[in-house]
DNA sequence: AAGAATGCTCTACAGTTGTAAAGATTGCAA
DNA sequence: TTGCAATCTTTACAACTGTAGAGCATTCTT
């Protein structure tokens, strides 16, 4: 599979947000459902797609004259590498800190209260029990 | 004050987070710091750190022959800045999204106590009742 | 078969970022 | 006063990123 920790630039992330969603996909695909997003050309597009290849981050197929791209990594590891990329840099690797400054600093009254409920229901999930 | 949303390289953090534990300081002193974790050498430092000058990220006070540098935004500003950088690209702009994100693929147990006590601990700082 | 579409390849360019050497300046010590 | 040490200034360069034009190949249409 490939390698992880991928830092995804602006430009990549637009473009897997477009794969994801119609993989797999030709290029001019992945322009036109882009469009109004950003208005790249079909030539600026493409380039950023051929790139991603080569650093692994999207695969490509070729049937006759279309080549087809897929994502080679899921939306989760991008997700995931995203958010461990701000930790990393902003609080120094953990991830706690980072909850609490959210906490402290991002969250209405309303998101904490959602934001317990879904503790709650992961618990459930998980059928863990509540340490008391 | 200086414009918000500047989305830092990770150059700049490493800086940022010596200046922070040092302010108002010089360059050579920045380097020193940062020894060990990032070799750069005093041109190095010097050249990013001017460069944030010209973005507005540092500021800068002459005294004689010396140059001080202070920083032109909290960390708080920038940890806010990162945080909301990620969620931007990858949850689509979206908190609680990540939230749940992070409730579903990060946490472990150990640190969704820790969350909940946290909460926990904000509601009765902030006063505000629980929503029964 | 010829022209129009469609998609691909090649090439280019400017701005940003990481990286740093070389040279200019200045203030202190001998 | 003369030279060394510390600091600053100038210049450079390669990789990466966003951006895209121009031309080539293939296929569809009439």
């Amino acid at each position: 599979m490939a390698k992880q920790n991928h830092e995804l630039t602006e430009g990549e992330w637009a473009i897997f947000w477009a794969v994801w969603e119609n993989e797999p996909c030709a290029a001019p695909t992945v322009q036109e459902k882009l469009a109004g997003q950003k208005n790249w050309t079909y030539s600026t597009v493409k380039t950023m797609m051929d790139r991603m290849v080569v650093k692994g981050l999207l695969r490509t197929e070729r049937i006759r004259n279309l080549i087809l791209y897929s994502s080679a990594i899921t939306k989760k590891q991008a997700q995931s590498g995203e958010i461990m990329r701000a930790v990393k840099r902003a609080f120094d690797g953990a991830l706690t800190p980072m909850m609490q400054f959210l906490l402290d600093n991002n969250l209405s009254e309303e998101q904490l209260n959602e934001l317990e409920a879904l503790i709650k229901r992961k618990r459930i999930r998980s059928g863990t029990a509540e340490k008391k």
